[in-house]
DNA sequence: CGGTTCTGTTTATGTTATACACAGTTTCTG
DNA sequence: CAGAAACTGTGTATAACATAAACAGAACCG
């Protein structure tokens, strides 16, 4: 154990920054960050499908292989590629109490994800978490310290806040505009043609779900979990009995 | 337009059960659900990565080749997979009202994703939805009809619930007791390292957060998401003009 | 019975990640 | 300052993958 990481193994080591210092030998041209920060660029204009390894390769006229002098695998380029796009999560204002905070860091998230959709698809599988990943949690965390939430609830709170931004950005997708229309025609077709089975969301289609101007269930959805929270915190302040969950 | 899902193209097709009749030659051995169900036992015990088009066709002694006279590309055999392992959505018993209706509705939900975890991943891309998956959503915009709520937010509420149940799948994933312990011990250690910079975290660590006793926030974000959803029924059974999100 | 249509196979192609060995370069050591 | 060691980027090779194209045989229709 002698660099301050020594503990962290694996797809961990590279992520937490833990780097072995070439002492002889050519100066490497690239980095990890570098190398990621391509990969990123990539998957930001042409999909996460793009990131080969050689494609990213090509971004600095190097071979496919060269890259391996720099990360240990691609498993570990999309770890640190959603570490790097996510970046250090913003302070947050807490001076209003904790549901301002959590109402700018929600949308904090939401803009990053928009930027880099991609994320998505990085992170639905087990995977170690980055220091910037990290910090995204701390603020939210942080902002609900006094609350009277049991730490794990207020982790949980958290991601219940995010998992609502990630279904936001999920179903509605950067390409839109482009993609959505075809996918939203089938989905009207095939639900009029089997209208019987599907009373309830004929309706709500006709209510205007699923439509061009449904914009999102963003803002409901952020209401709806933040007086969720509400109402567990003045419970949890009127006394330790809570009220159950069904 | 001769079948009844003649308007519907593509990926659509297969997924609704658009099936070309074939009059002469062989009888076909399989049938596109017996394909997708030999498919479905892979990735339940092997993990998605191991359904390819070679693994499911052993299944047959078929040849890789073989499966593209019932499914035109993998895609559309994940598309399948996803429709048949989701199944018909169970009824709900709507006489005591949405909320306990929306509570087994959501637990349903997640014994459907915890039998067959690797839905996380063949839904994260836009995709079509099929028969199955829609009678799903169909369910809890019907017990919301009488709410107040209109079409779009019904069918937002259904969304939060079960961006909830994919967020707890997700992070608990299903080998929790052999591959969580690495990554946790991980966590621990970086977080632990990097104390000073993740305070917040570090505290509700130490109140059992992130470790073996934590058994995820099910209950507790359930309990939000639903009382988030009574907040704003009460508000529109008050009166037209709710409340704002932040 | 002959032609048509359909099945499952064979063969081939292009892409992918990545293991291994090497040539050239830089630096450390004696 | 010489030689060894370490390191970089490359060339070559392999195995897995999806899937296109052509084909042999079987079943059916007229």
């Amino acid at each position: 154990m002698t660099s301050e990481d020594a503990g962290l193994t694996g797809r961990m080591a590279l992520l937490w920054g833990q780097r072995a210092q070439p002492r002889r030998g050519p100066k490497p041209v690239l980095t990890p960050e570098r190398v990621a920060t391509a990969a990123i660029g990539i998957a930001d204009a042409e999909g996460l499908a793009a990131v080969s390894m050689q494609r990213v390769a090509a971004e600095f006229d190097f071979t496919a292989m060269s890259l391996y002098r720099y990360v240990p695998a691609r498993a570990d380029l999309l770890d640190l590629m959603t570490d790097l796009a996510l970046g250090e999560a913003p302070a947050l204002d807490t001076s209003a109490g904790w549901r301002p905070a959590l109402t700018e860091w929600t949308r904090h998230v939401y803009a990053a994800f928009r930027r880099h959709p991609w994320i998505l698809e990085t992170t639905v599988r087990v995977r170690p978490t980055g220091p910037r990943e990290l910090s995204w949690m701390e603020r939210p965390v942080a902002a609900l310290a006094d609350t009277g939430l049991t730490g794990p609830e207020q982790v949980d709170a958290a991601v219940l806040l995010l998992s609502h931004v990630r279904s936001q950005i999920q179903y509605a997708p950067v390409d839109a505009a482009t993609r959505t229309p075809e996918v939203a025609a089938g989905l009207a077709t095939a639900l009029h043609e089997h209208a019987d089975e599907y009373p309830a969301l004929v309706r709500a289609a006709g209510d205007g779900a699923f439509g061009p101007g449904d914009d999102g269930g963003f803002d409901f959805g952020l209401r709806c979990v933040l007086d969720g929270i509400a109402a567990v915190v003045a419970s949890r302040r009127a006394g330790p009995a809570g009220g159950a969950a069904g």
